[in-house]
DNA sequence: GATAGTTACGCGAACGTTCGCGTAACGGAG
DNA sequence: CTCCGTTACGCGAACGTTCGCGTAACTATC
C-alpha cells in the first residue's frame, strides 16, 4: 500500500519507486520505469497525500468558510470556487459558520466560536482561505486570523482589512433597479430590505437612495422596511408597506426570495403586477425567469465572483511561497485590493411603466 | 511554529509539550503544564494535523462527492452532513462532479474521469466517502472504489451494491401525491418526469402508476412526459402535455422546480390552478409555500437523510477500525443495508376537488 | 586498459506528530 | 542510610513521503 511496497515488488528502492509515481519524470531508465508502474497498478498504489504535504508544507487545500449553503447564492459562490479549485489542482475543505439557531435536533448544542472554524482549516495547514459567510463580517477575531495566518480573501467586508475582497458592486445593484423603477415613471418607490446589520443591505439601500436623490426625489423613509431574508420575510413586509403607504407604484426587494414574497402578496392585496405595482429584484434566480409574471431582476455574478475569488487567492498563495523563500524579504505592504464586478438589469415582465392600466 | 518550539521555550521536550496540548492530560504536572499553554498561546502555536494524521492513520476528514450544489436539494443535504461531521469532530472535504457541459468559461477541458473525484479523496486518505451525485449512479469504477477501498455511504444507488443507502422512499413518494388526487376525485391525472435515466425517476413514476393502478385507473402512457429538472423544462412539458391530453385536471410533478414552470405554463394556457387543473410537486422547497398559488407537495426530508448518511458513515469507519486491530477477523459480510426515511404530502392550496368550480 | 563523463539508482535526512516504555527524582518506610 | 514505589518527564521509533547529493555501473575516449 505504501512506496516501500510497490518498490519492494519492482525491486527498487522507494525513492525511486517515488521519482516515478509522483515526482519527476525522465530521471528513471524506461525499463524500470515500466516495471514500477506495473507493480503499482497491481498492488493498487494511491500516494499518500498526508505524508506528501507534511515534506513539501503545502496541502494543495483551500478552505472555504461559508453560511448556510441553502441560499442559492453561496451555493452558487462554492460551486464555482470549488470548481476553479480542482482545475488548478486544489481540493476544497468546507466549513459551515451553522447560524446558532437550535435547528434540526442537534442535542449537544455546543457553542461553536467562529474563530474556531478558522482554526480549523489552520490545523489542517490548507493553503488558503476563502470566507463566504456575512455572518462572520464583524467578527474582529476571524479577521484577524485571515490577516495574519494564512492567505485569504472574502467575499465580503473584512473588520480591520489587510484582506482582499471580491464582490459584486452592491450600491449599483440598488442603484439599478430603482433607477430602472424611477424611468418607468414611478415615485413611490417602496423597498423591502434584508437584516440591516448586513453589508450588502446597507449597500443596496445606499444605491436606492442616491437613485432617487439624483431623481430629485425625496427619500421618505417610511418606505424603506426592513425584512429578512426569505419569502415570508418579503410577504410580510409587503403587507406593512401597503399599510403605511398604499400609494406606492412599485417595490424593489432586496432579493429575489424577498420578491416571491412581494409578488405573493400584492395578489392577495389584489393588486395586479405590473399593472398596479411593479416589483423588481435581486440576484437573478435561476426560478425567476418562471415566476409570475417573470421577475424583472438585478443579475449578480456570484459564479463569477466564485471564480474569481480562487483565482486571487491561489495568486497570492504563489507570491506568499515566493516570499517565504526571500526570506520574507520586502514585505508586501499590498493594500488590501477590492474587486468589484459589475452587475447588470434584466428586464422582465414585472414591472412596467407606471400608470399603464389606469 | 511546532512541539519543538513551544517545547523549548517552556524547557521541556516535544514529547511532554504533545502530552499537553492534544493528547492525554493529567500525566503531567500542573506547573509544567502551565507553563507549556503559557509559552503555546505565546507563540501562537497551531497543531499540526496533517503530521497528526501521519502517525495516526487517521485524517478525522470525510469526502462528499456531490453534484451540482445549486440545486436546494442536495445543498441541504450536505448542509446536514457536513454539520453533523463537525459536531462529530470530523471535517468535510468535497468534490463536486461538475456535469461534462461546458459551463462557465473553464478553458481547459480536462475530461475528468468519474472515479477521478474518487480517487483524490482517496489520496488524501479521508476517513470515509459519502456520495451525493445522482449523476454517478450508474459509474461501475466509482462502485468499485467505494465498495473495496474506504467505507463509504451513498444517497444513491451504487451498482453492484455493497455500499449502504440513505435515502428516502422515493416510490412511496410519487404514490403519496397521486393518491392525494385520486382521492380529490381525479381521473386524468398527467405527470412530468424528470430524465428517466434517474433512479429517483423511475421510482417516482413507479408510485404514480402504483397509485392509479390500486385506484382501477388505466395507466395511460401519453400523460407521461419526461422533462427536464428545472422549471423551464417544466412549462415545456406542461405545453407538450395539454396538447396531447387537454383534458388532463391534475398535474404531478416530479419535484417543485418543475412544478413551477407547470404553474406558470397553466396561467399562461388559460387555467386556472386548482380551480381547472391542480398541480401536485415533490421535494417542498421553501420557496413553494409562497407560490401562487402556494403548491401541495411531497416533502422530502434532505436534511435528515444528510444526518443519518454521515452517522451510519461513522459507524462504519469505527467498525472497520476496530476490525483491523482484530486483524480483518470476521470479514463482516455486510448486507447493504437501504435506509428509507420517511416522506409526507403538505396539503397546500394547489389542488382541490375536481370539477369543483365548473 | 586506465580515465573521464554520463546515466541510473540508492542513501540519509527531514517534515511534525503520537505512543510506549525507560528512567531520573523524590518521598516515606524500614 | 538504603530500599522500594510513585510521579513526572524524556527518549527512540515510526508514519509515508520529497529532495539533494553521493556513488555504483556502463559507454566512450585516448
Amino acid at each position: 500500500m505504501s512506496l516501500k511496497d510497490v518498490a519492494a515488488r519492482a525491486g527498487v528502492s522507494f525513492q525511486t519507486a517515488s521519482k516515478v509515481l509522483n515526482g519527476q519524470k525522465g530521471v528513471v531508465a524506461e525499463r524500470t520505469q515500466e516495471r514500477i508502474l506495473a507493480a503499482a497498478a497491481e498492488l493498487g498504489y494511491v500516494p499518500n497525500a498526508v505524508a506528501r504535504s507534511l515534506v513539501t508544507k503545502s496541502t494543495y487545500a483551500i478552505g472555504i468558510v461559508a453560511d448556510d449553503l441553502s441560499d442559492w447564492v453561496l451555493a452558487q459562490f462554492v460551486v464555482a470556487a470549488e470548481r476553479e479549485a480542482r482545475r488548478r489542482g486544489h481540493v476544497v475543505l468546507i466549513v459551515m459558520a451553522h447560524s446558532s439557531a437550535a435547528g434540526h435536533g442537534s442535542s449537544t448544542t455546543t457553542k461553536e466560536k467562529p474563530e474556531s472554524y478558522v482554526r480549523l482549516l489552520l490545523e489542517r495547514r490548507v493553503d488558503g482561505i476563502i470566507t463566504a459567510a456575512p455572518s462572520l463580517e464583524h467578527d474582529r477575531a476571524v479577521a484577524r486570523l485571515l490577516r495574519n495566518r494564512v492567505p485569504a480573501v472574502s467575499m465580503h467586508h473584512v473588520p480591520g482589512g489587510g484582506v482582499p475582497v471580491v464582490g459584486s458592486d452592491h450600491a449599483r445593484t440598488g442603484q439599478l433597479a430603482t433607477e430602472h423603477l424611477i424611468q418607468l415613471g414611478h415615485r413611490r418607490i417602496g423597498t423591502i430590505t434584508g437584516p440591516m446589520r448586513r453589508r450588502v443591505v446597507a449597500s443596496r439601500l445606499r444605491g436606492y437612495r442616491a437613485a432617487l436623490e439624483a431623481a430629485g426625489i425625496p427619500v421618505d423613509e417610511s418606505l424603506v422596511v426592513e425584512a429578512g431574508w426569505d419569502a415570508q420575510a418579503g410577504y410580510d413586509a409587503t403587507c406593512t408597506l401597503l399599510e403605511r403607504a398604499p400609494d406606492v407604484t412599485a417595490i424593489f426587494a432586496q432579493n429575489d426570495l424577498l420578491a416571491i414574497g412581494v409578488l405573493s402578496a400584492l395578489d392577495h392585496l389584489g393588486r395586479r403586477v405590473p399593472q398596479d405595482c411593479s416589483v423588481v429584484g435581486c440576484d437573478d434566480l435561476p426560478q425567476s425567469a418562471h415566476l409570475r409574471p417573470p421577475l424583472t431582476s438585478v443579475h449578480v455574478p456570484f459564479y463569477e465572483t466564485g471564480e474569481r475569488a480562487v483565482a486571487l487567492l491561489l495568486e497570492r498563495i504563489q507570491s506568499a511561497s515566493r516570499n517565504s523563500l526571500q526570506e520574507n524579504l520586502a514585505e508586501p505592504p499590498q493594500r488590501s485590493v477590492r474587486t468589484l464586478l459589475p452587475v447588470h438589469l434584466v428586464e422582465r415582465q414585472s414591472t412596467a411603466v407606471r400608470g399603464e392600466s389606469t
